[in-house]
RNA sequence: GGAGUCGGCUCGGCAGUCGCUUCAGUGCUCAGGCAAGGCUCUGGCUUUGUCGCGGUAUUGGGGAGGAAAGUCCGGGCUCCAUAGGGCAGAGCGCCAGGUAACACCUGGGGGGCGUGAGCUCACGGAAAGUGCAGCAGAAAGGAAACCGCCUAAGCGAUUGGCUUCGGUCGAUCGACGGUAAGGGUGAAAAGGUGCGGUAAGAGCGCACCGCGCAGCUGGUAACAGUCUGCGGCGAUGGUAAACCCCGCUCGGAGCAAGACCAAAUAGGAACCCAUAGGUGCGGCCCGCAUCGGGUUCGGGUAGGUCGCUAGAGGUGUACGGUGACGUGCAUCCCAGAUGAAUGACUGUCCUCGACAGGACCCGGCUUACAGGCUGACUCCAUUU
RNA sequence: UGGGGCGUAGCCAAGCGGUAAGGCAGCGGGUUUUGAUCCCGUCAUGCGAAGGUUCGAAUCCUUCCGCCCCAG
């Protein structure tokens, strides 16, 4: 029941928790409307931020639904998105995708960087093994 | 029944599962505070009780809009000086009222539209002054005469009769004279129609209509009138969303305002004294503050807390008012986030769901918008 | 969220009540053996959109649309 709620601590907060990210990010995931990077934290949780600039949204409960369903298919894979600090950032057209466009896109796209973060653990760990 | 006008309300419903935020209760954990006791080298250490920031779990409440929007007006609130004086600048503009205030609303007046219910109008002043009107046209403002019309008087030319040779009576022509009817230009050329009048014409005269001024009456007023009198009306053309005049209103910034706690970092901050000069306070001046000197120690970025929602509040009711609204009483608490919350999925029903998301708060205006419910009224047709 | 500014031809722009300058680019032509240069002509719809004031609006007023900047 706990494995899926969503609280103040699976998000990034503070304008220095997005500095990190952004300077650093090893697992990326591209899409035309939209960007994922992730970088591995200390915690045993994922942490998600959203990025949803006016530029590329002009209306608020446009932007506020994008919000919404970016959130929704995070919480609903943070198991396996555990230990990343992952923000998303909208690209232009995002907003005009329907609401099942979007979330098979998404899925998609965690999918990726599920993959991509057990490449790059599992070089770390080698590379440390050696 | 059809067509239409003006309002009011509403914004998918129900069930289940997983989530977000806030408030309250409870359990666990816990930074720390307080009280009492014990030990002690008077620094402290420790036990119990109690309060309890925060975290977490759980239970139960609350959780976007009519436009939350554009930021176009008006306020509250906060700081700047207590928000003051003058100039400049800006806004508003039929009248009366409502209001915290308004550019809003209500009622009334006037113009325009509609058969009507109704709708609509930045609707003060051009008889204080300055300016503007390209092209066209003769002329664009207290003017002028291009074509045209006229030849009565007067003037000039030619000429005839009469003559006492001074003139006098005619004819024809002219425009240097008269005219503003008509033509033409323009957005605009200065009352209209008819009759009279005249050389031709003209408010030149008259009648009716229109206009202006004064009075009277009604109305708080704007204004109105089958009212009375006067004025022929080239008095007084248009433009003030041109400058302007008149009347009224307005200090500036904004919750990223501002107050408090407070790592880092830099050296300053508070109080008293002085006030020439510099700087700041809205554009300027007045005015005010500050920089300067002395004394005393705290100041403040990241981050956090407050501001932050009980209000010009909602609902009901009684009374006053044509109404906007006001007053009294009763009752209710109805978002308060801050990397920023109302969602997702499944099932089901229907009329298949528009525009669209709070960020200090209210009152308006404007713009976007699929429907549904409902009240009052108008016109047309028809039936009894 | 609040505050401020700007929209004139493909681009850079002047004009701010009286038929919208100018430059670059483009197109057509001329000069030249050819090209560059130079010269001439051209750009039917254009003043962000819609209303209003005015005889007349890019210009004045109102509302809307788009873009940019500033304040954490």
């Amino acid at each position: 029941m706990t494995k899926q709620a969503f609280g103040k601590s699976l998000r990034l907060l503070t304008s220095s928790d997005f500095q990190v990210v952004f300077d650093h990010a090893p697992v990326r995931a591209s899409h035309n409307h939209f960007l994922i990077l992730a970088r591995f934290n200390a915690l045993d949780h994922p942490r998600l931020g959203l990025v949803i600039g006016k530029k590329h949204v002009r209306l608020a409960h446009e932007r506020n639904r994008l919000k919404r369903h970016i959130r929704e298919t995070f919480r609903l894979r943070q198991q396996s998105l555990r230990g990343l600090d992952v923000i998303v950032v909208a690209r232009k057209g995002m907003g005009e995708l329907s609401n099942p466009q979007l979330i098979s896109q998404l899925t998609q796209q965690w999918q990726r960087i599920e993959r991509r973060a057990q490449q790059q653990s599992a070089h770390d760990t080698s590379a440390q093994g050696d």
